[in-house]
DNA sequence: CGCCGTCATGCAAACGGTTACATTCGCACC
DNA sequence: GGTGCGAATGTAACCGTTTGCATGACGGCG
């Protein structure tokens, strides 16, 4: 009811070889006559056999295990990077361990064991978690396998996507409507984590307004905190000015809901009174008809799964670019600006 | 650089015991002079010494390893389950491996082998799994320390809301402001995981409609399948009746959002030409001043998560009822039933 | 002063696999 | 008919802990 079950020597026992020959069989490995592959197979089946995976991690140093780190596990944009991932592991027959880090504090806690990390999992995914070179380097070096997304470090391969070009494309989006004056809804410009994201798809806002000639105006940037309530807030900050921008970026959806909440409270509407485009394409971008920048979250956590595989099999490719920048950045046009004509 | 790192017995050899008292020594046991435990200790620091998890879960049987299976990993509600239990068997000494089962064939592919499960966690949380009995005692037999969230079985501890009090706390709401032709959003009727939320709610808006005597119209109810674009389409069918309702039940906010839009097209808004309640309080709700039932996927994983420590830990209390219902369901009443007024 | 209980420590046997190396056997080849 | 080789199998060391039991020291008490 509770006891061990079978071990392999019972297997060997039952079915006369030796346990080593048990071993070889069940994994398939070459050198076992096909006789005795089938008996030892019937006899484990009978028996109900299972291999204690404790005792052969033990053996092997290989854990099947994989962890990732990210800022909060129930956040629209890492849910869907985990499920991508775990997908993906879970079909090469690794178990994937789900490990929220939602302050420094806990990143130190978490980062501050590079010994015992190595020794629990095959390799890690550290993902928007902005870690200092040194950190990075102490990874390194006690082995630990390491895939970082959203961020990069010197010494990691990491998975991106161009958040400079999402800032880009948003704006000049809003710029080719004729927008000059555009206010942007950012992230927590101190966040805790200090992620990198709002930074890039700032210089890709700057950039586009650059590029255009348009005077860049600092005081139209307002921290959303990446929630809709902050969105919503930024948004009616924006709407008190004397001189309001006449569209804005929001750099993500749930910020955008949050803008456009503010919006039909000042009794005005999208995309005539303010035109708003948001980032993520989160299912219900559609309801409101906002346009949104798509990433692919679960895409990205595939990739990143798929990277750290090959470094964990030990793919050392040397002309293996350490960054891989994934090309699923991609606008969606919809009446939040281009009104419904 | 990617050895295995000193063990426990270079610890015994540089602190000049044997490995059993640096054992000892290091977990804080009894019966290790004080002195001897802080020779330990420093040494075990200054050489980098940690524990290798593998072996010490051969030597004791135990993992420290929690499985929690959900429908999805990415769902507004699962994730926040997941980030509910995670907290709180983090902060126990457990790590977590998340496992979607999305289908009924990973369902019996996950549940096949409860010998193999045994082995690889100490605990199993399934989340709105329905299984059949059978498996059931299958997974009891097998000795897998298991507590269902959002079902139950006759088998293991399991942690439920009140399902049939939101169905009925939603409808009785709409019924005290005057309607009597209520419309239902519900599920998919044939989930592949046939999952019993959408019956138990269901069951609870058929008691209040019965309570106040009124008619209950079967064809008053259309599939959203839990999603936004499910709920649009339901509540589309529902305003091209000839005898639309005026007040819909949506057992999802998602779903209730899809309504909203349907309306709007309709060129109608609610409460007045349509009162619509959802469940969850999902943060957009607040945006669009849903009407909602209140729910707490986090306290719900955080419970789950604290029962299931306890049946790891052996608390085998006779009198402990098996299924404990959280008090966490309440209405939030907003302008989308109750208008602005 | 001897006896005994208590506390600190050590010894060695698990725990349940994997795998390098040795062994056996049959067979083809010269 | 030796000789050599490769395939199939066995032997046993090893992976790094935990833990039951034995041992030894020490102090109090009769």
């Amino acid at each position: 009811m509770s006891g061990r079950g079978p071990s392999i020597e019972d297997v060997a026992a039952e079915a006369g070889v030796s346990v080593a020959t048990v071993s070889r069989a069940l994994r398939g490995l070459p050198n076992v006559a096909e006789a005795t592959r089938s008996r030892v197979e019937e006899v484990a089946e009978r028996l109900n056999y299972r291999a204690d995976p404790s005792a052969a991690r033990l053996a092997t140093g290989r854990t099947q295990l994989v962890e990732i780190a990210t800022p909060t596990v129930d956040g629209w944009y890492f849910s869907r990077f985990l499920a991508g991932a775990i997908d993906e592991l879970m079909h090469a027959g690794y178990e994937t361990i789900a490990r929220p880090v939602e302050s420094p504090e806990e990143r130190e806690e978490f980062l501050a064991d590079p010994a015992q990390l190595k020794k629990r999992v095959d390799g890690v995914i550290l993902v928007d978690l902005n870690i200092p070179d040194e950190v990075a380097t102490q990874l390194h070096d006690a082995g630990v396998r390491t895939v970082t997304a959203g961020f990069s470090t010197r010494r990691f391969p990491s998975v991106l996507i161009d958040d400079v070009r999402v800032g880009h494309l948003a704006t000049s989006h809003l710029i080719e409507l004729g927008h000059t004056r555009i206010g942007l809804i950012s992230g927590e410009p101190n966040h805790p984590l200090a992620f990198s994201v709002p930074g890039l798809r700032l210089a890709g806002y700057s950039a586009a307004l650059g590029e255009h000639g348009l005077r860049i105006d600092p005081t139209l940037e307002e921290s959303g905190k990446f929630t809709a309530q902050g969105g919503r807030i930024a948004m009616e900050r924006l709407l008190t000015r004397p001189d309001p921008p006449t569209a804005v970026f929001a750099m993500s959806d749930e910020m955008a809901f949050g803008a456009w909440r503010a919006i039909n409270d000042a009794g005005l509407q999208w995309p005539d009174d303010m035109a708003v485009v948001g980032v993520d394409d989160h299912e219900l971008a559609e309801m409101v008809d906002l346009t949104t920048i798509r990433l692919s979250p679960r895409d990205m956590g595939a990739a990143a799964a798929r990277r750290l595989m090959e470094l964990i099999d030990g793919v050392e490719c040397p002309d293996t670019e350490l960054e891989s920048r994934l090309d699923v950045v991609e606008l969606v046009a919809r009446a939040s600006t281009i009104g419904t004509g």
